[in-house]
DNA sequence: CGGTAAGCGAGACGGTACGTCGAGTCTTAAA
DNA sequence: TTTAAGACTCGACGTACCGTCTCGCTTACCG
């Protein structure tokens, strides 16, 4: 076991340069765009200089993939959502695509990374699309074993619909998603395509 | 007699140029991606100089936003798009998004122009967003009057569903859009959403 | 004689257009220099279109050549120059360089054009070298009748003297042409070179 | 202990870059003349990107000023010019204008360049006049210190005189500089000009 | 405890695309 | 048929960015 062999000799790394290099990048990103954010002014930003930025990240895409990941505030599992004893309680109180401010203005500079790139494309979809379809499927497989769904339900499809209304709202439409969106569309698309009672918000509380 | 003031003088803008140059950015945006279509290349292909399309485009952005437009194969109005006489045979005449064949090989590359410039973002939401959201909303309109859909629909949000959904399986997810996801979105998503209780759903509220 | 043939109908060449263009080709020339002098610019200030430019010459260079030429006031013979009775008194009568009064400057316009184009080269040469050479050689063939040389004279070597010094001053150096510079060329190079008294400026007449 | 203030850091420039893009430069100036030199092909020559030829110097014109001037191989010191004995063999010995093999293909490129910037002016003043000017009038002194030349010259004209005539033929008339010329213009004018009654001249006089 | 291997900020390097601009040609409606 | 206006092709210019490489310095381990 050579888990400690012989450590080698040199200056080792300066951990909290990753963090400053992360926290440049999405600033810059934020900021400017994924074209704004050169490399140049990351290393800049972070008071690195370059070669300290290409010896941990091999590329801008991965940085900005990085970058966008270390930042994610979204609950990765429905353990870490209370149970509010309805579906909508378990919605409302996720609200997606609120905790992580900039979430979608950052997703939206990594869009053209993930077409050159299929390894980003990999970590990209990992972050942004299956641990939020995974989340919703798990909040749907709660309120499943409470009785709240309709027979027949098809999970998988039912749990990408709220990502993809969100993301398509705030990339392609560039409108903001405020509470009164995602209230909206909880009770106006989520809850009569998943519950039993199309019209109940609150079915089995009755 | 044209009421127009006596045109101005000077050869005038040869119309199959844009045509030449639109169809050339098209093309090397689906062979090379919109990094790869260089400006030099699109006007090689379209046997233009590069002053010429920059006479007509001011940057490559608004080119590709136009080259994008321009090719959209998706039908803008409910009126282009035969009643077949349910709701379900109307959606799967569209098939939003397959018609356009690398429709979001295109639209990824817009992703980043429309966070560069507003006039960008303005015309890419209207033919990319509004347009489609506008269709099928009609449809449903069409299948509303028809007395197929359940009562308190709000048109709005559902006909965003589909268009949503897509995009964001093409362009986040990164996967392709076949006639198996489509006729499953209709069947799973969009019809229990929109019907009042059709066919298997209905007996279980009963 | 078909002077008055069957006139060719449609509209006749404007003959002012030629002085306009030529006009506006010397004051760029002189203001901008070469580069400066852009076909575009030319026709602009003649209030031509460039069209009507190349209709009447076929290149930039045939165009700078003939402003340049056009506008010379330099005398092309020796029968234009009084004779004063002595070289000296010739020579200071024609004082070299002083009449068109940026013959220079627009002649260093025209040194990179001499290179690209051989027929522009011979133009420029007859122009600018041969005529003032000739008449250099001129005035002193009738120094030399009258008997003011020295023997055995190199009459050709001496001829280009001064418009090689003179040219060189300004092109070269980039050094104004004045009275008191001319003088002493005359005084200092010129005449000792060529007169039979060295010291002497006026030796017959004495 | 170094007085200089500690060194900037980042990597220092390669000096031998410099010299690969002079040379380059002076090459294909001379291949092509200077619209001909294309900073993409000094470059490509080069083996360098275009960043480093405009990391050095600022546009085409200035490189073109320094490499004409680098490679400039005439004496700048009549220290450099072995002493003859005559002023006739020191003149015959240097031969202006003959070593540097084009000097005038590049130099007519530098005209153009000269009249847009007073800072290149500068610099090709003081290389291409200057010095040439310079070295003559030594040259001319120590023949004056060996009793050669004749009373009452002025040496600032006079040592303008060769420098003029070679750029003059080379430059306006477009003529090349040989053997022939250079003697017969150091016989029929330089030496007549500045020897007290050199060889048959003498005669004449007495 | 001093050598040495690595990390560091700075910045030059090769490449390559961008967007601008000039020369010379061609096309149109009007004169 | 000529004109003014201006669009056309071609190709160079100068800028900016990516990812690499090279400096001189600093840091830490290891003999």
């Amino acid at each position: 076991m050579d888990t400690t062999v012989a450590r080698r000799p040199g200056r080792r790394r300066d951990g909290a340069k990753d963090d400053a290099i992360l926290l440049a990048a999405r600033e810059l990103l934020a900021e400017r765009g994924f074209d704004g954010m050169t490399m140049d002014a990351v290393a800049d930003r972070a008071g690195a200089g370059k070669a300290t930025v290409y010896r941990r990240w091999p590329s801008k895409v991965q940085l900005t993939v990085d970058a966008v990941v270390c930042g994610g505030g979204v609950p990765m599992s429905a353990d870490e959502v209370e149970d509010t004893g309805s579906l909508r309680g378990d919605l409302l109180s996720v609200r997606f695509g609120r905790p992580a401010t900039n979430d979608a203005d950052v997703m939206s500079g990594l869009i053209s990374a993930v077409k050159e790139n299929p390894e980003v494309a990999k970590v990209f979809h990992e972050q942004f699309v299956a641990s939020r379809v995974r989340l919703m499927r798990e909040l749907l497989e709660r309120a499943q074993e409470r009785g709240e769904l309709r027979d027949g339900i098809d999970l998988d499809m039912v749990a990408a619909v709220a990502p993809a209304m969100i993301s398509y709202r705030k990339m392609v439409a560039g409108m903001k998603i405020d509470d009164e969106f995602v209230v909206r569309m909880i009770d106006d698309v989520i809850l009569p395509l998943a519950l039993s009672r199309p019209g109940a918000a609150e079915p089995l509380s009755s």
